[in-house]
DNA sequence: AATGTTTTCGCAAAGGTTTGCGAAAACATT
DNA sequence: AATGTTTTCGCAAACCTTTGCGAAAACATT
């Protein structure tokens, strides 16, 4: 008997429906004698209840949203991991979609979340989205939307954040102790609120020391960009230079520069990162870096999400702590 | 009025349930007067289909399922961003779930994605997996099942896969034609099928030429592993050595221990991976390597599958092209 | 006007589960 | 035996959509 139902094993059993469904459930209703009956046939039968009947009746699936530009990011990828976990252990599967940097499709995919009713969303948004009060009228429906890594600039939503600020202040202050004559630093798309938040912080850290090391800022998109960047100032290179990379993709980018010149790291140039950790540590010596992890991030963003679910009281902004870790790039 | 229903909008139009669906497909039936007032007020409601009742009804939802051990992979990372692409620009989102390298999770996920009636399911299996019969039954479900990367050793059974035997071919025949005196060669763990068909052509192709080249072959289960098997034998390198990695995983472990001793690369010693392509080009001179797309071989699975799911019939097994792509490292 | 044809729409069932409420059955109390 | 209490279970509605079939309404033909 292929695909086995309530009415199925009532029919056979000589009961009804409900009587199957409470005993299913062990609901004190139901008989020890009548309940073994029905669990003994439901397990023959490896009878399974049809999610989609529970879901129509339930006005609801366990089922937890994520949107992010890209999956194939360091960033993400880990970020991705700590919340299939938490989801998984918390009788939830996760529902992952991709902007890839587009906003229309940005759109479509919160139509597809909102068609599915899922119990609760994670978005990191694009730098260019129009669509974030499509993702705020969520809440009417009873959506938890938790914003991470670039969240929109507004109070009244849940976020999870990075500690930009912080991680950027210790970036600066390695560099200020380091004492070098040069420092190149490399920031992000300047649309992103983290990029913003960390070049902020980064320049208050370096004017609040009165510093007169001379900094040079760039913006770089991608790794191309950065590595291009990065290349041209190393043309002529001075003694005593240190390169700031304020993520992942563009530290790839300065690496890349830095091995076609061959030069020495760090004696002949000092480099440090904001950085998730994996790619610091694929060079040697590792690249020193602040460490901003995604898969904590993730575990956090889920603490929030959980509570907002259970309906408790959510503290709106959650933030990461950041911590130094030294490699022997300095 | 908070979310419309067929049968809110009859009510207030004082239509029968049918006239509004009809309507809302345009359904010949229905003659274009009542059809316009009937999309006017959805349209103004923003009625949207409740999909729980649409899979009750049709019982199926446009989901596709997606094992795989480990999300945070270069090669995974990769697939899973090509099967999301496909997936969504064919109306189906896309359910994934990392076994975690845990058979006993692997084993409730394939629960998972049975309850949730998915549409197709792709996996990568676990090297000590005891599950496969569990996948192998879904048939009866009709559930297509695409294997990829590590597949069963087994007929009857749609897999895509990369081409093994041809990338370790080609990597043989380069180390041949490079004359080195020395070849460390590193594996991966020896249960997945990928090890073993990638072991066996090397093999097969260094004896196909009667080559006296000395190799010597490791088993490495992770970076870490490949990173110390290598260094103890770099103690006492020789002149003309060539490292062969078949993974990205193991090429970074090799990788550090080359530049923990400081090797400069090609003069002291030589480089060859199996890979994806981004690991090989973070370093200068890039690794040389035989490109093994996971992004390709996503999109490669993806035409197995929609071919699967739409009833057509499918070729068993699907094989990716494979191709040197030089770097610098030989 | 009577009959035939087409247009337009509604009834009702099906998909499977859950649950409030009521009823029958079993048992206990006087 | 009559009444009260508890145990045990079934009815039926609700969740919302889709669709075969039949019926009413509108129109055309003779």
């Amino acid at each position: 008997m292929t695909n086995p139902t309530l009415k199925k094993i009532a029919e056979t059993l000589g009961c009804s429906i409900s009587t199957v469904s409470r005993a299913l459930k062990f609901h004190p209703d139901i008989s020890v004698k009548t309940r073994e009956k029905v669990l003994e046939l439901a397990n023959t039968l490896e009878y399974e209840p049809n999610v989609f009947a529970v879901h129509l009746r339930t006005k609801h699936s366990n089922v937890i949203g994520l949107m992010v530009p890209v999956i194939a990011n360091y960033f993400y990828e880990s970020f991705i991991t700590a919340i299939e976990e938490e989801s998984r252990k918390n009788g939830y599967t996760l529902m992952i979609l991709q902007s890839a940097n587009d906003p229309t499709i940005e759109l479509a995919n919160i139509k597809l979340f909102r068609q599915n009713r899922v119990s609760g969303l994670f978005v990191c948004t694009l730098p260019n989205s129009n669509n974030i009060d499509q993702l705020i009228k969520l809440k009417e429906l009873n959506i938890p939307v938790v914003f991470f890594d670039n969240v929109p600039n507004q109070t009244g939503i849940y976020k999870s954040c990075i500690a930009d600020e912080l991680a950027a202040n210790i970036a600066a202050e390695a560099i200020l102790k380091s004492k070098k004559k040069q420092v190149y630093a490399l920031f992000g798309d300047a649309r992103l609120t983290t990029t913003q938040k960390r070049l902020h912080a980064f320049q208050a850290t370096i004017l609040k020391n009165n510093s007169l090391m001379p900094i040079k800022i760039f913006h770089a998109i991608n790794s191309i960009d950065a590595e291009k960047q990065l290349e041209s100032q190393l043309a002529n290179l001075k003694k005593s230079t240190i390169v700031f990379c304020m993520s992942d993709e563009l530290l790839i980018g300065a690496m890349r520069a830095i091995q076609i010149k061959k030069l020495k790291i760090p004696e002949e140039i000092s480099v440090i990162s904001i950085s998730n950790g994996f790619i610091p540590k694929l060079y040697y010596p590792n690249i020193t870096y602040i460490e901003t992890s995604g898969y904590k991030l993730g575990k956090l963003a889920c603490t929030q999400m959980l509570a907002c679910i259970s309906g408790a009281i959510v503290v709106e902004e959650l933030t990461l702590d950041a911590a130094l870790v030294e490699g022997g790039s300095i």
